[in-house]
DNA sequence: ATGGATCTTGACTGGATGGTCAAACTTGAT
DNA sequence: ATCAAGTTTGACCATCCAGTCAAGATCCAT
């Protein structure tokens, strides 16, 4: 007896896009981001899946049919982030104007706040509750290439190319100040009033700031 | 016949701090640490009775008795925390050296995500969720006091006397730049490795960039 | 030492929630 | 049109978890 087709558990290896229909490709789509909707407000032991597949407009069986759990939708969407959350640093050009790569560093942080905050949040509650399941990407990958960065931005600051400051803040400062704007949007909304956008100002006041911060 | 003694819900109003035994006063403090320490790092939802019952050495029908419910050990929590999170930036002088008090106001936060991390992370927590307990608090409270300082950081750089910043922004840089060490410590201390603590070398960067971000 | 008040807990309940399953429905290749 | 494969779901199960309860242990004023 063949066992029933389940649209392919995929845990790990290339994704096999071709092989997935029309439906299956739509459906996973819906369901990814509904959860991400559900995951990044509420956390992972804080969603539930029947509010994930009500936001999707869908049964809570039909999830299942596509993800083998809940737990196997929030992995995927965790390694989607991953695989594009280190490309802003990544793009850091030892050849270009120190200065100006930092800034544009910056800028692209930024624009992943506002473009993708819910992929932020997810991000954020993964941090605060230790890291668990992103502990290796963290020690490894994005370790690594914090380590290569700041090794660059040393040698800037010995030429004299920039003001001295300590490589690893000045990351952690473009961490905490562009990804605070979609972490704490709810708390900035609810001070400026609901009309503002959370990220008005934002980008003048963050190059301001750097540009200060990096003349030699 | 009497209703068996509860020790007291005192949900609003006065503690009556006199009337609870030493045995109470003693118990529910454990039992808000655990839950601190608990709450903190899984959220609400995420957090059990019997985890919170655990780390506090104690069964959990005991933490029942001591309080009504879950939630009300979670807003124990928070009304505490509340209590004394606006009192670093109250503390900003209008007499004083602007410059210097904006230092000063860096610093204490600073000091608090040192002291008091696990309360910066169920903070965090809360709103990353949309502060739904917490709206009230964040609306008026802070709202007004934020207003009242940005007005006062506004009359600091019409007199000339620091740079002229976006004074909403600023403060925000300033939460967003000292909470993170709290809130995301444990990327942190992946990154630089487990031996640093998040902290070395915070106080003078973040020095470093004030200053030169406030200096007429 | 004694007794009533305070504290503690093992055993339990009800509801929520992740996950299963078999039957029903839809799709599209022939 | 037909049917096998793919998709959907109502009903169900097992476990987890907040909260209850009544009986037992401890404390302390007298």
């Amino acid at each position: 007896m063949p066992a029933p087709k389940k649209p392919a558990a995929e845990s790990s290896g290339t994704p096999a896009r071709g092989s997935r229909s029309r439906i299956q490709q739509r459906n996973r789509q819906i369901i990814l981001d509904a959860a991400l909707e559900v995951f990044s407000t509420h956390g992972f032991r804080g969603a539930t899946l029947d509010q994930i597949a009500a936001q999707a407009g869908l049964s809570k069986p039909n999830l299942l049919y596509y993800f083998d759990s809940k737990d196997a939708i929030h992995r995927d969407l965790l390694t989607q982030l991953l695989d594009t959350w280190l490309d802003p640093l990544r793009m850091l050009d030892p050849e270009g104007d120190p200065q100006a790569e930092i800034m544009a560093y910056m800028r692209r942080k930024l624009e992943m706040a506002r473009d993708f905050p819910r992929e932020s949040r997810l991000f954020a509650n993964e941090i605060l509750q230790g890291a668990p399941r992103i502990e290796s990407f963290i020690c490894n990958d994005l370790r690594h290439l914090v380590d290569e960065k700041a090794q660059l931005i040393t040698e800037w600051t010995q030429a004299g190319r920039i003001a001295p400051v300590d490589p690893y803040h000045l990351i952690f400062s473009i961490w905490a100040l562009t990804q605070h704007y979609a972490d704490f949007a709810a708390q900035i909304r609810m001070i400026r009033g609901a009309q503002h956008d959370p990220l008005d100002g934002a980008e003048p006041f963050l190059a301001q700031l750097y540009t200060r911060l990096l003349s030699p």
